[in-house]
DNA sequence: CCTTAAGCGAGACGGTACGTCAAGTCTTGCG
DNA sequence: CGCAAGACTTGACGTACCGTCTCGCTTAAGG
């Protein structure tokens, strides 16, 4: 989760405690201050701990803030529902909630913007956040397949094109329906959204 | 742009070319320096205006760079290519490049993550940017059932929802696809949205 | 009073209540506010009157605070108490009582201090303020050789020697005492000052 | 010299050093730009230090400077000339000559007009440089009175009066004659003042 | 068990930007 | 041309965080 130290075998050892309590001080003050007025100094404090503790272990507020939101992310997971759009509107129900919770919405736009000025922060949230919920994606098109809802990958490229188009197209959908639109991703908004997925993909089976 | 002031007629009145300058200088800071590490002062020495006059505009970082980021999506327009699917791809192209130019790809969201905390300020957003690309959604719309491409409109309610739908499920697209996967929204990618766009409305006209 | 202009006789003409009534707004702000948190955009508010009409008539802060100030010294006269000893009670008294009020406190002590680093302030100060109260020393003394309580002046260098050296002590001793001491220069006070004064003078007097 | 805290023995300890080269770039800055041009930031680039380093120290413009100009008085002290009237002129020119310099001359009055607005520089002024001052009044009256010059103390109350009037007209006129008048406390000058002052003195002591 | 190297808290440090305020100038339109 | 109004440039203000540093103390592993 942070920056990896080759091996240091002497001295006392860094506080195992701490990375817990510093991280959830993260979203705690996320949740009151929001982003931009959320201060390093402030984190330690609520944390019970030393600036220079926090610094040991995260390069700066970017990175800090990644590691506290990629946790909320860890729930996520893929329940067999039974049909494909039923997942779909699982997974994306799921995803909703989190993106609902204020310290995820203050904090995930913030670093993307960061992001697209800094590399290697962007290769962090990809790791950390992104690439963990496509993952879902590709267990939910496997799984639609073995039920026969859609036909078998003849070509792999292609698969993997689609996927990443889905993907784009769902979670940017909530994104922007949670954040620019500023209006709820419920029930009945995200059983639109699947439907006209669904239809999509179904006409694409088709078609090809 | 900024605040309407209600028809001061006394003493000198304000520079109309400050302002222009300072929107440009926002731009191009944006380019340079990103969100974070650009600073009003900076933007005001770039523009050749003091601090004081900047702030005598604009509230704070945030209206500045709205306004500064609002000009871009002006040259949005709706050209008539023929078919839903062409007019699609080509609002998308025109948008998809419009974020992939530095200063609002660094602007934009950072003044959405911004705006989670500021109703205020997610209202400029919606009024500058949104609501200008929303109405290309409708004006789509519109032509599409003109041409018997879509069928008419039995239940406004019902119509606004898809449009809202349609609106998030695509900028959304752009948006992730732009900045958080950070991969081009190319030609072939654009056909590819829109494909499985149109099948699912499609789709959508035959089930109803 | 303020900066002579040479005959202009085209155009409107200055007005002359303007100038009473920003040279009673200045020692209005200075009772209220003190020298270092008056501001000439107040004075000018306060006085009904443009920023430009008061620059156009002072220099600035310093050349306005004399003004103003020297202004409470004009009511300063040299009563004819029937004796030296007197004579000079009187005329502390009365200097105490205006440097006892706030305007002349905290605008005296201030433009002294600016004028030593600018010698026409300095000079403004002696003309409009010291000189004025210095001659009634030399009244005073011409009073008292008359009366045959001083002796007649052999050689004019050391009478003049002599004023300013009383002057200095008087007006010094006034100042310190009400502004670094603090305490009040009240009747008894100045009985003990002008006793001391006396009797030195009469022992000089003597010696010679 | 500046706010006492309470023995903090954790955390990185204050400079020393900062102290000292902050107090004589204040000093310099006094010397070459004045009170009132004198800015914090420019006495902290001077001394080497950050703007932060200083604020966190001294409240003020007012408090630094009472501080740094304290310091030139330190030089003072009473030597045992042999005579009453030798010894004051001896403190006198001492006072005279610190006086003279341009970083007193400009630092004291203002400080001084400030602290007719603000109790507690009032009191600092006092504490570190007035009370210092007085001490020396103090003992030459004891001196003298051990030599016969002058009778001892009958009435310690009126003893007080006396030295408290014989300060500030001492003090008094010199701080008149060196920023009023200006014109030099020159031996010639001190000797006219201390001869007035001793016979003064004298007179009194034989009319008692 | 005892050295020893790192972790740790506290908080001072040099910086940079903030948003505000006052100084003094300039630009309007009105009288 | 005087004047009121108010926008303008300039530059200092005092504050807040940044990320680094210097202390003195604590803590575990390894000799």
């Amino acid at each position: 989760m942070q920056s990896r130290r080759p091996a240091a075998r002497t001295g006392r050892p860094r506080s195992a405690a701490a990375d817990a309590a510093i991280l959830a001080a993260t979203r705690e003050a996320l949740v009151e201050l929001g982003w931009s007025k959320l201060t390093l100094s402030d984190v330690a404090t609520r944390a019970g701990v030393a600036k220079t503790t926090l610094y040991r272990r995260w390069a700066g507020k970017n990175e800090l803030v990644v590691d506290a939101v990629a946790e909320l992310f860890d729930e996520l997971e893929l329940p067999d529902r039974g049909s494909l759009a039923a997942d779909i509107e699982g997974v994306v129900l799921q995803f909703a909630a989190i993106l609902d919770r204020p310290e995820a919405k203050s904090g995930l736009m913030a670093v993307v913007a960061e992001s697209t000025r800094d590399d290697a922060l962007r290769a962090r949230i990809r790791t950390s956040i992104v690439d963990r919920q496509k993952r879902l994606v590709m267990e939910g098109r496997v799984r639609a397949q073995k039920r026969g809802e859609l036909p078998g990958d003849n070509d792999p490229a292609q698969a993997a094109r689609s996927a990443d188009l889905i993907f784009d197209m769902v979670a940017g959908a909530v994104v922007h329906r949670t954040l620019v639109s500023a209006r709820p991703a419920d029930e009945a908004w995200v059983r639109d959204l699947t439907r006209l997925l669904v239809l999509g993909l179904a006409g694409a089976a088709r078609a090809s």
